[in-house]
This record gives C-alpha cells, structure tokens and sequence, in this order.
DNA sequence: ATTTGTAAGTAAGTTTTACTCACCTTTGCA
DNA sequence: TGCAAAGGTGAGTAAAACTTACTTACAAAT
C-alpha cells in the first residue's frame, strides 16, 4: 500500500515514504524535522524544497493515504443499486479504511483539523468531497422514496459522518480492534430504523 | 461566564483569562507563551509556575469551561422524565453549549485530541463522565422499553455523540451559526425514528 | 564537444519559542 | 521582629523549524 503510486523525486518519495512510516509509532508533534531526514537518509533542508512546511508534508501525506481511501469507497459502491445498499456500503467501507490503515486515521481524525492550513489543503478537498457523495446519495434516497421525505439531508450526512469517525475514535487513540462488520451493521440500523422500539413515524 | 468562578493566586487567574481570550481568535499552535505572558501582564516564567506545561495550561481551561458545560448537561436534563426526553435534552444542551462557547468547542473538538496527555488529563476524566451519562439514559431506556433492546448502547452512543461533534465541527472551523433547536430537533429525530421512509421493524 | 540551464541535493547557519533557574518581594503569623 | 513560604521576575538555554548560499548531476542546444 505504501510505496506504490508515489511520484516525483526520489528525495521526495523518501521523505515521504519516512514520514508515513513515523507516523505509525508517533504523533505528529513529537517527530523532529531531523528524525525525518535522518530516517530518509536525506539532509533536513531537502524536506524544504518540496514542502513548504512540516504541515504540508503532512497534507500531502494524507494526500496520498485518502486517495486509496477513495479508491476504496468508489469500489464499494460501484455494484449497489439502492441508496440503502450504497450508504451500507460507504460505511462499511470507511470503517473498514480507518482499521486497515491507522496511518490515515490518525492524520485525519486527530492530527489535521487545529490547524486552518489543512482546511485550505488539497487533501480537505478531497475529504468534502466524499461527504459530498454521501450527501448525493441521501437525496437521491429522498427522491424514491427508500428515505422519508422530512429530514434534513445535511444532517443526515453529519450524523452519520459523525459516527463513522466517532467509531474510531477509541481504536485509534487507545489502539483497539473493533469488528467493523458489527460496527457498520450497527451503525446503519441505527440511522435507517431509529432507536425507539415502535417509531413514531 | 469567563472570570466567574476562578481559584487561586492572581497571575494563575490573570494567565487563564488571558490565554482563554487569545484562544477565541487563534489556535492553539500559533499563540506563543511570550503572548500569553504578555497578554496576561505577567513573566513568561510564571507560567511555568502554575503549569507544568503549555498543554497543561490548555487542559486546565478545558477543565474549567467543561465544568460549566456539565452543570448545562445537568441542569438541561434535571427535570425530564422519560429517556427519550433526557436525550433530548442532553443533545440540545450539548448543542447550545459549544454554540455558545466557541473557546471550549475549539479545544475539545480540535485542539486537545493530537496529544496523548490530554487522554490522561483530569478533562478528559470529565469528558468520559459526560459520556457515560448517555450510555446510562440508553440502557435505562432499553429496560423501560423505551428503546429497542436489541441495539448497542455503545454504538447509540457513539452516533449521538459523532452526531453532536460533527454538527459542531464545521460551525466551529468557519464560525458559521447553526439554528441549536433545529439541529437538536433533527439529530434526535434521525437517531429515534430513523430515516427510511417506514422502518423495517 | 562545449556551453548552458535547471533540477536534485548539501551543509552550515539563524531565529523562534518553549522551558529553566537563580534570584527578588511581599505577606501572613508565631 | 523575624522568617518561612508563596508570588513573581528576568536573564538565559536548548532544541527544533526553517533559510540560504553553495555544489553536483544531467539533459538539451549551439
């Protein structure tokens, strides 16, 4: 997963390729530009002809790491038919991303948003995106009807954008496994049936 | 709300109210000790007197602004009587409060997460408490039948809670208004009664 | 073949910033 | 009155992010 589909300079791949790989054992915080180009087996100042910042590379990173993550809902979803099947699908699919590959899930749940640079990156392109194809789906559930007419789509989106995250949220701090399957299938009942025991609808 | 209940000598008060204000316009990050320091009116080194740490200083104000937050959570719910309705309550309660403070809604949904210290911080003690008060009100509302008894608390927990924090997130990050009640009003909804069009069970 | 231009990479700074430490000053109190 | 302890100071340190002036490799054009 790591190595494949980078390109550029092989001072950059490597500086790359050594940063992704800290990140598994530590916080962002805590590795020094130092660490970095030692463990690239490049001088520190390289790191500064290709990122602007220690938080661009971080952006660029997470780049990379969330366009297989991508690549991943897209392929998820590709076979389903109804907006039910496609929303199962995309969480399933997230869940199962942010258990496969820690690195990411550390970037984007924890280590990215105190800073306004990541809302302005490239890479929070790409995550408003995804949230924009769930959204998508919603209304599209909304106008066949497998969805109730009366909810507010973008709060649908924010509900289940929020569990999916807050699901992880414990793993990846505290390192636990959690059953994606159960998480998803859990997930999705919740949000398509409700909680109470006959519904008022 | 800010000076209200503040313990202890002056310059720990005069630096918590200081770094408190600079915390409503600038991340955590960009705002230096020498800034708190003289923002505050005191020297950089008693800073270092009162806090082991700049993060310390940042969980410290967290501690204080949740501490309001909870006696909001408790108050919100002290007088409903169903489950459903302390939910309710709690969500909206949850709501108003980071709309209300943006200070305490940055730190605990942006700024406090990427460091391990605040997982063993005496916040972060409070924010687990505040968690499980919800956990508790979904397994008393399985056994009164509010609630289907077949569903996960923990994972009813997990959406209400990602629910809550991903409503506040954009709000938070470009200081954008949201209307509490409708919010409040649509998360309870989705997450009790659910979002196809005439549930499954 | 030689020049020229550019991209890749280096090494030695500089600056900023969190944090320390030895030292004053005020205040309660026996 | 003395004096311990708490409140507060200011100069200094170390580390880490970032800069800058320089060198090497290398491809195309003259």
């Amino acid at each position: 997963m790591s190595t494949s589909a980078r390109t550029g300079p092989p001072g950059k791949i490597k500086i790359m390729t050594a940063f992704s790989h800290l990140m598994e054992t530590k916080d962002f915080q805590s590795i020094t530009t130092a660490e970095i180009a030692g463990s690239a087996g490049v001088t520190e100042g390289l790191i500064y002809k290709y990122f602007t910042d220690k938080k661009d590379l971080l952006h660029q990173v997470l780049n990379e790491h969330f366009t297989v993550f991508q690549a991943g809902i897209a392929a998820g979803i590709a076979t389903k038919q109804t907006c039910i099947e496609k929303l199962e699908a995309i969480v399933f699919a997230s869940l199962d991303s942010y258990a496969e590959n820690r690195v990411l899930a550390r970037i984007l749940l924890l280590e990215v948003r105190n800073s306004l640079s990541y809302f302005e990156s490239g890479a929070y392109a790409m995550v408003r995106q995804y949230a924009r194809t769930i959204l998508e789906i919603i209304r599209e559930g909304m106008e066949t009807g497998e969805f109730r007419p009366d909810i507010d789509p973008y709060l649908v989106q924010k509900v289940i954008l929020g569990a999916i995250e807050h699901t992880c949220l414990k793993q990846v701090i505290f390192d636990r496994k959690i059953d994606v399957s159960a998480a998803a299938g859990g997930i999705v009942d919740i949000v398509f049936n409700g909680v109470t025991h006959h519904g008022y609808h």
